[in-house]
DNA sequence: CGCGGCCCTATTTTT
DNA sequence: TAGGGCCGCG
């Protein structure tokens, strides 16, 4: 995991060979760009804005961007600053960097993910905002735990107002840079009317406990530029290029972050793809991207356009989907690619022949018996929308034995027993780190359940020390019992013990007084290892084992102990490549990375989200159904601004195929355990005809998909007019039962059922808050909050929820409405 | 404290 | 349908 800063190291120290490559007195590595690429690199003063379409090498535009920076001597490479969104695209500008630069370079660029360079600039400005240098990073569960306890405590039922939602909330307001005090409006009501007070307790909590979570890491480097200019100045000093990857991704804390840093050179330099903006639902601001002019005035503007992936007709397919979005900064992807397959696609009776059509087809490309002569299972994808839909093609491999891979899924440091081995190292750490304490105080069982916790808890409270201070105190008092006081007096021993020879094997473990003028940490991430004795890999094992913990899984009879156990010995493998158990948490915050073993020849299936960035020669697209994809509650939720996300994700999928695209649909689907017709998707509509083959399954039900018909006659008539009506002017073609039955049942089926809720044609002000309103899916409930055109309905089933007002109608007409 | 049964809910996910 | 969380019993 941490392989990579090695690899970057070893890369710089090789031979210069890619700079001493000039030709013509220029450096080698500008050869082979195209003539925008070329200028994205070269434009190096000022705000530069790169639109780079998908498959258009932007990120090798951007790596030669720096190459060139550093070459030139604009910059050392430390006075750059290139952001990234995930570890992994981190990890392969690094490579890349690395191999075009060769040479014996002083330093390297502040290359990372938004959070990785902001925890290195917060553990210098820390206490700025309360914090000391030394704190720890909680992860979604601990936030969740500690909100849990947060909203017991103010009373609430935590069943009607989950911490979950709360975490949702406060994440939310944490992206767009809101500190409690800046909550305002109508959001001060969210969650009971108790929202905003709820995360500014929680804030609180969290100074208390010298910890942040991930949305602080940003929100704090935010207030302390904007609160200590000093500070802020040093940085824009600093950092004299920026760089920024995915921009369309960026929160509206990354962007203030961003903003505040470039605002005094401009030497800023934003790479994205307003259509592949794919993350709204967790608070990425395509307005951004989209407003970057303004931002910057005189920015170069510069779009790459040709693209080197996907064949004519691919690429045609996705134009013509993305194109009915509107608000697009507008790009037109070519490329010299004549020729290929068109995009094929096909309707199915149900979900499960859908995977076993998809099945067959993979294992007869991967034969050679289509077209495109043969194509490994690796260079094979299925994208779909949720991560339930999976299932199926899982269901179905296995039985027919071909191999395949889940990207996704639960992560390595997401699993239970890694969490619980960290949180043993953490109070190794830190003793005083009373949420680590709280995770393994009784695990394994000391006999230490809740009523001996809470005693711990008050004696804190009470004495105003840590936990494990508190428990030494209670064994020191001879407070707690037979069996329970002997095991807490040997946990804290033991606690003792480890931390003592921490502190033994690094005494100094303090993070270095910042310097007012220049910045001497170094920005690549800890773990480069040289003199490694590994005694701490040693120190881990024996926690582990002093603890109990290897033998309560050892004693652990289900089928799931000897993985977990496994897993426990990857972790500790992990430890080698790390000077200290401190070096290794630090890291481990952040680098949450799932990259599980990609060798073997297998099929990929992932979400549509998982795979940007991706590309594979033969792609499935399933589940192209109204409801499914576009999401009904991606439009239930955020309507127009939904529907168009939805659409990107669709251009997202189509766009990660090179050579074969195959969307496909399903007449009949069982949602929750219940068969529902489906509609194919609107999105299938939107494409051009011309790029598109249709298949027709042989024998399984007549007449297969209406696109025949409907690009035969209509033409380009599908966008547009009244879709419920052309809809069911087509019911002839849809010539399955399934469809048959959604006629016949009328408002059954989600697609009709959305518009009946369309009937209302109502805006958020015609709502008065506290009226009680009726929502189709959700029930009744009483408004809290109007914010644009949604509202905030708290129901009394499903609780608070977002949505348009469009889809919700007063209470008292609800009786009257022909749902 | 552990287990069995009942109830409830049910995208997308990175750091 | 299915999985997770919670409660109550032994």
């Amino acid at each position: 995991m941490n392989g990579f800063d090695d690899a970057y190291e070893g890369a710089l120290s090789l031979s210069a060979r890619a700079m001493m490559a000039a030709r013509g007195g220029e450096p080698g590595y500008l050869e082979g760009l195209n003539a925008a690429q070329r200028e994205a690199v070269e434009t190096l003063d000022g705000p530069v804005l790169m639109l780079a379409g998908a498959g258009t090498g932007k990120t090798k535009a951007l790596t030669t961007r720096i190459a060139h920076l550093i070459h030139t001597g604009r910059a050392r490479p430390n006075e750059i600053l290139a952001v990234t969104f995930t570890n992994k695209a981190a990890r392969e500008m690094k490579e890349r960097v690395g191999r075009l630069l060769g040479g014996a370079i002083e330093g390297v660029p502040w290359l990372g993910t938004f959070h990785s360079v902001c925890v290195k600039l917060l553990r210098r400005h820390a206490e700025l905002v309360g914090l000391k240098a030394n704190f720890t990073i909680l992860d979604t569960d601990d936030q969740v735990r500690l909100l849990k306890q947060l909203i017991l405590a103010a009373n609430m039922d935590e069943k009607r107002w989950p911490a979950r939602q709360l975490a949702g909330l406060i994440d939310g307001w944490k992206n767009r840079a809101l500190t409690p005090e800046r909550v305002r409006g109508a959001e001060t009501a969210a969650f009971n009317n108790r929202g905003s007070e709820l995360y500014a307790a929680y804030q609180e909590r969290l100074v208390t406990l010298n910890a942040v979570d991930f949305g602080d890491l940003l929100l704090h480097m935010v207030t302390i530029f904007q609160t200590h200019a000093d500070v802020l100045a040093q940085y824009q000093r600093w950092f004299r290029y920026i760089l920024v990857d995915e921009y369309q991704d960026t929160n509206v804390a990354q962007y203030l972050w961003l903003r505040l840093l470039a605002q005094g050179h401009r030497n800023i330099c934003c790479v994205g793809d307003d259509d592949q903006s794919i993350y709204g639902w967790r608070g990425a601001e395509v307005g951004n991207i989209l407003r970057f002019e303004k931002d910057f005035p005189g920015a170069a503007v510069i779009r790459l356009e040709q693209n080197y992936r996907s064949t004519e007709h691919i690429l045609a397919a996705a134009s013509r989907l993305i194109s009915g979005n509107e608000g697009r900064l507008g790009k037109t992807l070519w490329t010299e690619a004549r020729g290929g397959e068109k995009v094929r696609l096909i309707g199915h009776w149900d979900g499960e022949e859908e995977a076993r059509w998809i099945g067959e087809e993979i294992e007869a490309l991967a034969a050679g018996r289509r077209a495109l002569g043969p194509v490994r299972l690796s260079d094979q994808a299925i994208l779909v929308r949720a991560s339930h839909q999976m299932r199926a093609f899982e269901d179905r491999f296995l039985s027919i034995g071909l191999p395949y891979r889940v990207i996704g899924g639960p992560r390595f440091y997401e699993r239970l027993e890694i969490r619980d081995a960290m949180a043993y190292f953490r109070l190794a750490v830190s003793p005083e780190d009373d949420l680590a304490f709280e995770r393994v105080i009784n695990t394994p069982k000391r006999g230490l359940g809740d009523k001996a916790q809470a005693r711990i808890q008050s004696l804190a409270r009470e004495t105003g020390v840590g936990l494990l201070e508190a428990a030494r105190l209670m064994v020191a008092e001879g407070e707690l019992s037979g069996k329970a006081g002997g095991q807490l007096r040997q946990f804290v021993e033991a606690v003792d013990r480890w931390h003592a020879e921490i502190r033994a094997a690094s005494p100094a473990t303090a993070v270095t007084a910042a310097e007012d003028d220049e910045l001497l940490i170094e920005p690549e991430e800890g773990g480069i290892a040289p003199a490694n004795d590994h005694s701490h890999v040693r120190l881990a094992e024996r926690i582990l084992e002093e603890s109990g913990y290897v033998e309560m899984w050892l004693n652990d009879k289900t089928p799931e102990a000897p993985g977990r156990l496994e897993n426990l010995k990857e972790l500790v493998k992990a430890l080698e490549q790390f000077d200290n158990l401190q070096g290794f948490l630090e890291h481990v915050a952040l680098i949450m990375d799932n990259d599980r073993d990609e060798s073997g020849d297998k099929v990929s299936i992932m979400t549509l989200h998982g795979a940007k960035g991706l590309e594979f020669p033969v792609v499935f697209l399933p589940g192209w159904e109204d409801g499914l994809f576009p999401s009904q509650r991606a439009m239930d939720e955020t309507g127009q601004k939904g529907l168009e996300e939805e659409r990107r994700l669709g251009y997202v999928g189509i766009t990660r195929a090179e050579r074969l695209c195959t969307i496909s649909f399903a007449g009949n689907r069982r949602v929750y355990g219940q068969w529902q017709s489906q509609l194919p998707s609107r999105f299938i509509d939107e494409l051009p005809a011309a790029d598109v083959e249709v298949l027709t399954p042989p024998g399984l039900y007549g007449g297969g998909f209406g696109a025949a018909g409907a690009y035969g006659g209509a033409g380009a008539g599908f966008s547009g007019g009244s879709r419920l009506e052309e809809r069911a002017g087509r019911a002839d073609v849809y010539n399955s039962p399934g469809w048959k039955r959604l006629q016949a049942q009328g408002g059954q089926s989600a697609a009709p059922a959305r518009r009946g809720a369309q009937v209302f044609d109502a805006d958020a002000e015609d709502f008065e808050i506290g009226e009680r309103v009726f929502h189709k899916k959700f029930g009744y409930g009483r408004v809290v909050a109007t914010e644009g055109d949604k509202l905030v309905v708290d129901f009394e089933k499903a609780g608070e929820k977002k949505l348009l007002a469009s889809f919700v109608v007063p209470a008292a007409q609800a009786g009257e409405v022909p749902f």
